[in-house]
DNA sequence: TTTGATGCAAAGACTTTGCATGCTT
DNA sequence: AAGCATGCAAAGTCTTTGCATCAAA
């Protein structure tokens, strides 16, 4: 199995299993910010078997790890992104999570220069560990 | 009781009973952006009594017409606002979200115009309903 | 070998709901 | 008087946990 999935768990000291693995391939392969059970039954159709705990137990490690971001809508369950770069993410009303396109980030990314994270720190006195934009939208 | 709130109630097309003044009146009033909760023990411990249940129906209907905001964080119960202008929250690792200061929301404000707003809702073929900026924080 | 992951089922945290009753309008 | 809110408890949804077993390092 891909030699470099093993360096990359290796890379945020997780260990690296066959449903880590697998989870993690899932999660990475797909843009539709999936739930735990999404994953779950895809991973099952695919005949890549495990139980549901292991999904939410792996999800967490990945998310420990910096190998996947955890998206908590408005209501309804939790939702996975393998993408943990800056980008935004679409809440629409009815619970798809979307990217918002290149460019936006680009020029969102722009307004929000590091002087002002920095900024920020000093007046909290706590360290900043994501600074993250999202919009709520519904269809129309 | 307050004849401005009951007036605010009805701007919004919501029954002003009892309980949802109490509740409103508890949220507006703090803020540290409390639980369903912390709401319904603060309430009781006033002699404000009413079930959880109404505690959070009542932060539905709030939510709903747009006299408070939920705010749910990676993980524990959602908590409340009662602030619904554009502010910055900075959700901290130990649970507590706070309010950016006035200043910082002032900047952020400023590096996200309404032209890029307006161009996403092109974009994204949605009608935008509220563009946000969080941050993850640490104590250090 | 040692340490941590898995599976399962059970428990847990948080929230919603059904229904009889009561309060707002 | 009509219609929606309340209280209570029960059910529901989503997630975590305990423990025996198994696999990765």
């Amino acid at each position: 199995m891909g030699t470099e999935v093993r360096q990359l768990f290796k890379s945020k000291d997780l260990r690296c299993t066959r449903q880590r693995a697998d989870v993690y391939a899932a999660l990475a392969a797909t843009k539709c910010h999936p739930t735990a059970d999404e994953l779950h039954s895809t991973l099952s159709a695919r005949g890549c078997c495990m139980s549901l705990a292991t999904v939410y137990n792996t999800l967490e490690a990945l998310c420990k790890g910096g190998m996947c971001r955890k998206l908590t809508p408005a209501s309804g369950p939790a939702r996975f992104d393998a993408d943990t770069t800056d980008h935004v993410h679409i809440m629409v009303d009815d619970g798809r999570i979307l990217d918002a396109p290149e460019e936006i980030n680009e020029r969102l990314a722009a307004g929000l220069p590091k002087e002002l994270r920095d900024e920020l720190e000093r007046q909290l006195g706590l360290s900043i560990r994501e600074l993250r934009v999202s919009v709520r939208a519904a269809a129309r």
